[in-house]
DNA sequence: CGATCTTCCAAGCGTGACTG
DNA sequence: CAGTCACGCTTGGAAGATCG
């Protein structure tokens, strides 16, 4: 029997399938965290509420502790990228979305991004919240966007985050970093058009990632590290294991416990 | 040499953006 | 408005290390 406790109504199998012949035990926790309801039920009652199918994945790495405060992973960009980097026209501030798609002369080499964004390192911003951590790389993303050189703020959520820039912000409170669906150090194209015939691939992406305090309401910059996608695993180390994770998501019907 | 601590990393879970 | 699914932190099992 596998038991699994929510709080809310996504059911999330890792990495196996839905046993026909196991049981599942679902226990509903109320929002003051105490047990409402326990139904007990095969795989393959559940399988039969997987509408979808799709398995969501995602590569995992882990930060270790630094001896800076900040660090340049990667001292140039990669070798594809920098024939368009070294072609910056100096512009520190930009009239674009940093959504935008790059564009030549614009494009900041690595080692420019990482001296405007070392003095963020010992600033404190407010934390968006207890419960909040989908929120809480928000306002980073903002300063990040503002100290580049961006009038306004805005994220559509593709990756990476800014665009206009090659750049993928990441705030990590805990060692625990996960990618999502694309490795770093992957060759794979980047959905932006080519740039005097360069194509852009994931690994040519430069990743900002800060490692914060959380101390009660606000969160504390304490760690910098700048690397290109390829350079990633050079520095952090990935989880070996299953390397990649797979879960299926269930949407619990809201009638699931009344049955 | 058993008990306890630490490390590693997969599993677990909630949130919220997006979509139709 | 409900379903879908990606993002990101926390939890906890297991193995290895250290302690007494």
């Amino acid at each position: 029997m596998d038991t699994y406790v929510q709080k809310s109504s996504n059911l999330q199998i890792w990495n196996e399938d839905l046993a026909p012949n196991r049981r599942y035990a679902i226990i509903k926790v109320s929002q003051d965290d105490k047990i409402a309801k326990v139904r007990v039920v095969t795989g393959g009652t559940l399988a039969l509420l997987d509408t979808t199918g799709t398995l969501t994945r995602k590569y995992q790495a882990r930060i270790a502790p630094a001896d800076a405060d900040a660090e340049l992973v990667a001292n140039t960009d990669t070798d594809n990228l920098d024939r368009l980097t070294s072609q910056y026209d100096g512009s520190s501030s930009f009239t674009v979305s940093p959504t935008a798609h790059p564009s030549i002369g614009l494009l900041m080499p690595i080692r420019t991004i990482y001296d405007k964004l070392s003095p963020l390192v010992g600033s404190a911003f407010l934390d968006a919240g207890f419960d909040q951590e989908r929120n809480r790389g928000g306002e980073l993303h903002r300063r990040v966007c503002a100290t580049l050189g961006y009038p306004f703020h805005e994220d559509d959520g593709t990756f990476p985050d800014i665009r206009h820039q090659l750049v993928e912000v990441k705030l990590q409170t805990s060692p625990t970093i996960d990618l999502g669906l694309v490795t770093p150090d992957s060759a794979e194209p980047l959905d932006t058009p080519r740039l005097a015939g360069i194509q852009v691939r994931h690994q040519d992406v430069r990743y900002v990632v800060f490692y914060g305090e959380r101390d009660g309401a606000r969160v504390r910059l304490t760690n910098l590290y700048v690397s290109t996608g390829e350079a990633f695993f050079k520095r952090f180390q990935q989880f070996g294991g299953l390397v990649v994770n797979a879960k299926l998501q269930i949407p619990l019907p809201r009638l699931f416990f009344e049955d």
